[in-house]
DNA sequence: CGAACAATTGATCCTCATCAAACCTTGTGG
DNA sequence: CCACAAGGTTTGATGAGGATCAATTGTTCG
């Protein structure tokens, strides 16, 4: 059942592109469903191709030696992650990517994208427009790790991934995110996430269950966000 | 007194061009020379130029709402700065470049690049490349800060300022860097890299002075970045 | 129902930031 | 050439913010 390559113009690297390109790509590639918990590529890995997220979710993230990880982003559906490998010929994955559910994802050869973006410049221009917003986010939540305390943080983290990924329910909008994950996005401890979570439900701000977080009263968030309040 | 266009080879995206694009790209950009501590660039300012740092030394920073700053890296003499603008039409600066010490860079409109890009297929390539190692070194960065403590965090500044910019002497590697800028490089407060530093001058890893460390151990110093030693 | 996993909460400890005061170093002007 | 100012550095004392550990309590699912 391959996908109608027609939708890889939801791919934010593929808005420009021609419909026989789109086709192309679609051909070139291959589709690799994996499990919860499984893992699309380890850091290290020699980057051979680059994926487009079509169902499920996934998360980017990095580990030390010791082995503790930080969270880069999350990847919902129609993102491309591993195309940072695409650029350069030799280029391993700087991040691991494991799938937050059961997902699915389309494979195309990062030797066959640098192919194509020889020929189409707007191939590469879209792809540095992808490339500055992770940069200038990075460099944004990179300020945000050195400077504010971990409420604002979370607090952020929050607000962050409502817009890109929070479904509206009538008492708020809702996120499916654990602890551990918020705390691996936001820098900090599950058990401290725990106790600030536990607080603004106290205060009304949100609502909390096993792996769900509502955020009831976004405006709340934000003024912490903003530390508009003391 | 212009200068050569084809020291501008120098320069890591300008390093596949042809003669004649570096004179083009010579001709149509004019020199602007700062002294130390005053601003190529504010966050926030409308990218209406790239620049190529042709003598001195400057740094790029984020400043957050209450004025607490963060190094996001220094720039030495023929690297590119403020290119994040150039891919983006309606772009922003989203760093503040404040030289170190009396510096001069190449001011080229933002604008032109484009335009380049768009026949030269090589730029747009040099250029993402450059990028890819922006964000891979964030990623590290962002995951050190989140989490390493300070003392290995220290070492590795030290390590990647040797790198980039040591100057070889016979008593060992140094550099020339005031504790406050080491402290904003490894997200900490000049207090801290006092004490570290101090506490390794006792142990005879360094050798400080005023605006001043001289790696005497360099492999002492490694291995308290790589936590070799408890 | 029980096992596995997620979350909560209290107690404790440790790393760093902060504040204050003194000390050094370098350059300047009388 | 000395004195002084300005900026950089050191060091001690203190305290806050979170991390860590441990124990318990949900929640989900086979």
């Amino acid at each position: 059942m391959p996908i109608d390559p027609m939708s890889l113009r939801q791919v934010s690297v593929f808005q420009n592109a021609s419909d026989d390109d789109l086709k192309l790509i679609a051909s070139h590639s291959i589709e690799r469903s994996i499990e919860e918990g499984e893992f699309f590529f380890f850091q290290g890995d020699p980057a051979v191709y680059f994926y487009v997220l079509i169902a499920g979710r996934a998360k980017l993230m990095q580990t030390n030696p010791t082995g503790q990880q930080v969270n880069l982003r999350t990847i919902n559906e129609w993102q491309m992650f591993g195309a940072l490998g695409a650029v350069r010929e030799d280029a391993t994955y700087p991040a691991t990517a494991q799938a937050l559910e059961h997902s699915t994802a389309l494979a195309v050869k990062s030797d066959y994208l640098r192919e194509l973006m020889q020929t189409r410049p707007y191939l590469s221009v879209d792809l540095m427009k992808l490339m500055t917003t992770y940069i200038q986010e990075m460099q944004e939540r990179y300020r945000e790790l050195a400077t504010e305390k971990v409420e604002r943080r979370i607090a952020r983290v929050l607000l962050r991934l409502a817009a890109q990924m929070g479904v509206k329910i009538d008492s708020g909008i809702e996120l499916t995110f654990t602890r551990q994950d918020l705390a691996e996005m936001s820098g900090t401890t599950l058990y401290t996430v725990s106790r600030v979570l536990s607080e603004w439900e106290r205060q009304g701000l949100v609502e909390t269950g096993r792996e769900r977080v509502v955020i009831r009263n976004p405006h709340g968030v934000v003024s912490i966000a903003e530390e508009l309040n003391p």
